[in-house]
DNA sequence: CTTTTATCTGAACGTATGTTCATATATCAT
DNA sequence: ATGATATATGAACATACGTTCAGATAAAAG
């Protein structure tokens, strides 16, 4: 046999990326075999090669996109003129929450398989990470300026808050007791007493 | 050949724990052999097995060992009487960050190689993270009782420290900027602001 | 010195890995 | 209908894996 009836690319290949997505999620990447993807795909080990050079192709593909696509929501939120710092640090909660809570596998995978990225493809998305977390780190150094935030150590601060972000992927669930726009309001009010900002919205 | 010249067990047993646990950190549970174990210990693979019966249990071993001993060191930390809430949560940070930061090793593989355990072990190591964290909780709660702290959602608040607390392994070095007795009061500090309770030490 | 025991080697086991490729066929354009 | 192309199969490749074990030898015990 060989091709098979009802076979085509533009199926199979969104087919590939979201198994690969789902089981380096639930394995991790060293775990997960190319024979595990291509049986979720429902199809043979070497049909995936029409759809990636390799096996470490489709993780870097995974955490670049994922990553090009928080740094692009982040553009498009701040738009052309910032507003105050402390709008700013409101904006940065809200944005990185909305764009990461209904991402949860691609999150995972983006903190967990760094070390299995080559050299090469590591060095691009670490750039992409530290520039988003520079992103964060700019406001608070704002904020010290215009005197909005009372923060002894901009550094300590932008990872306290990246830290206090970042854990909430780990238990957020759609279906849980919190609705996203309630989560959202808690965790810009830790981020403010984080900053020494009024806590009240 | 067989039994090398100064072979013995007291050397080489602790040799592969080591070797196992930077290797793990380095490189990941799944992608580590029990081949490039025995070449950092200096010992065929085959000698492994007389230290551990095998290589799941030498990941579960050194996840066990660490968070036995974090729930021993708050133990210890806490003692018999408890003082205020605000005592508690100071010591909670103090204790939590003396713990992780000489040990960035084990912290990582914790974090990181929970997939990697047997679901039998994976039981075992939840059941002390989930009590650790029990412990931050059951502190916050005493606060909101007693008025200390100002909080509205004890469960948002315990997971947003950890998640801050959890951060500071990512990127903390002995020889950094910032000296451990500073870094803790700073983190104390933010501890003390997500609870609403006065900043100030 | 001799015997026992602890520790290690070296080879082997069956199975799994990522990747390649000749081959087959469904689909699309003509 | 016919030919070209895209997409799949299934087998094979060399290599690596975790684990086992008979045999060898250093160290400890007598």
């Amino acid at each position: 046999m060989a091709r098979t009836t009802g076979s085509h690319s533009q199926k199979t290949g969104p087919r590939v990326t979201q198994s690969a997505q789902r089981l380096f999620t639930q394995y991790g990447y060293a775990a997960v075999s190319m024979r595990q993807i291509a049986a979720e795909v429902g199809v043979q080990v070497g049909a995936l090669y029409n759809y990636t050079p390799d096996k470490q192709s489709l993780l870097f593909t995974l955490m670049q996109e994922h990553m090009s696509g928080l740094l692009a929501a982040w553009k498009v939120n701040q738009g052309p003129e910032k507003g105050t710092a402390l709008q700013a640090l409101l904006a940065f909660v809200d944005c990185h929450l909305r764009y990461h809570l209904p991402r949860s596998e691609a999150v995972f995978i983006a903190y967990m398989e760094l070390r299995n990225l080559s050299a090469a493809n590591f060095d691009h998305i670490e750039k992409l990470r530290k520039s988003y977390e520079d992103a964060l780190e700019d406001i608070i150094k704002r904020g010290m300026e215009t005197g909005e935030f009372e923060v002894v150590d901009s550094k300590i601060v932008t990872l306290a808050i990246i830290g206090m972000l970042k854990e909430v992927s780990t238990w957020y669930r759609p279906d849980g007791r919190l609705a996203e726009t309630a989560l959202i309001e808690r965790y810009q009010t830790m981020a403010c007493q984080l900053v020494g900002a009024g806590a009240d919205l």
